[in-house]
DNA sequence: CGTGTCGTTGATCCTCGTCAAACGTTGTGG
DNA sequence: CCACAACGTTTGACGAGGATCAACGACACG
């Protein structure tokens, strides 16, 4: 019924991982039926902040970017969204207007899921409604430490941290690379910075030894004074 | 049988505009005899981050300032709870220790709700379950909308949003004054500056007759401008 | 083979953080 | 109730971090 085709389909709902994964066989029956799944190529919009949505996604693969448009258009990115997240459910549950903009970082499979099935799921069923909870309350606080990250530490700091949070998230190659590719400019966009200041700490990191670069594969050398100089504790 | 005893106590679980709204007369019931409530002197602190906690408060009266504590003790504050507002329910749903402090602005009534209490409202009532998260949805969305502020708006871009957001959140009083009183150095702190960069730019906006200055009591003049100098539409 | 996007480097400027000093205010204990 | 300490506020001077502008090289793609 559903565009269903992968060949390894991880179905988020199937995912004991996930914030389903307290759902009965019935409500998760009743959510294949009704949740619309199809495939996002690389940089297709998946969302727009300002928009009035009606439902939400969970990613079965790739990797999504959840980003708010700032002064003069530029991105700030606030999220990477990877399989097995949910995204968009914020502003459903907030009644807000969407918040902030999802692009697809790589040819991606979502599937949508109506907002009013969400709340009928929340509100039937307890468990469920804790794992919405603990999913928005773990974003809250990683936001909140973010906040306090920018307004204290440098770009050479934040920078060095996101580097290490990138491999925490997508882990690294046989090589060691970085599994997630972003670009230069999206990596300043997440670090809160102009393009050419992470292009110039970048190079100092290389001649610093703590990493190699090779276009955009990043090979993390040296974690511990990588951490050492990001500051970080968390 | 708790120690209520203000004259006028608005109890936060009989107001209409707060997260308890929906619970019924028995759920209200059960939640006055657990709760625990008492009088925090102002600058006293309610918790502390990195401690596990086991419950949430609610606010009676009063103003709690929440903030991180940073590189060297600075700290960030990152929410302002009022009376009505629920604190410290993240860490008891995301099963992580606090990853902030609260402490009273002012003597402020709150009252404490176990942990277990909290969870098992949720899982009982679904509508309160909804009301939780979308408190929790919109705090995040705001945190998001702050760190696109810090990472790509200048200082004084800041301190003129957050004029104007305490203008918004606190009111005025009958002399147009801010109804909220902060030391420069709790302004630097929400607007992720140093202290002195907050006392130059408040004499400038002084100077420009956008605000007038009376020790720490701060009368906003004109509004509209410094709206424009936040560059802000929300 | 041009055209567009991305990456890199250099030069320059300015915002803002830091340090230092002085003054006002508040609170406390003798 | 005064004296002193502790804290908050203000101003000035200075320098560094990082944003911006400009130009060019590298690469992919139609």
């Amino acid at each position: 019924m559903n565009g269903n085709h992968s060949t390894h389909s991880t179905d988020c709902i199937e995912r004991n991982d996930t914030v389903f994964k307290n759902l009965t066989d019935q409500e998760k029956e009743k959510l294949r039926e009704e949740k619309n799944c199809r495939l996002y190529k690389k940089g297709a919009e998946i969302y727009h902040e300002s928009s009035r949505t009606n439902g939400m996604y969970c990613i079965n693969s790739g990797v999504v970017k959840i980003y708010k448009t700032g002064i003069d258009g530029r991105e700030q990115i606030v999220y990477f969204a990877k399989p097995g997240d949910i995204i968009g459910y914020r502003s459903i549950l907030s009644g807000d207007l969407a918040c902030s903009s999802a692009k697809a970082l790589q040819d991606s499979e979502l599937c949508f899921i109506p907002g009013d099935l969400l709340i009928s799921l929340i509100r039937s069923n307890g468990d469920f409604a804790l794992d919405v909870l603990q999913q928005s309350c773990k974003e809250l606080g990683e936001a909140n430490s973010y906040i306090t990250d920018i307004a204290q530490k440098t770009v050479r700091e934040r920078l060095a941290e996101v580097l290490i949070k990138l491999k925490d998230n997508f882990g690294v190659n046989e090589n060691n690379e970085l599994g997630i590719s972003l670009t230069r400019e999206e990596l300043a966009n997440i670090v809160g910075t102009a393009t050419e200041s992470v292009i110039r700490l970048l190079s100092e990191f290389k001649q610093d030894e703590l990493i190699d670069l090779k276009g955009r594969k990043i090979k993390i050398l040296d974690t511990k004074k990588l951490e050492k100089i990001s500051n970080a504790f968390g």
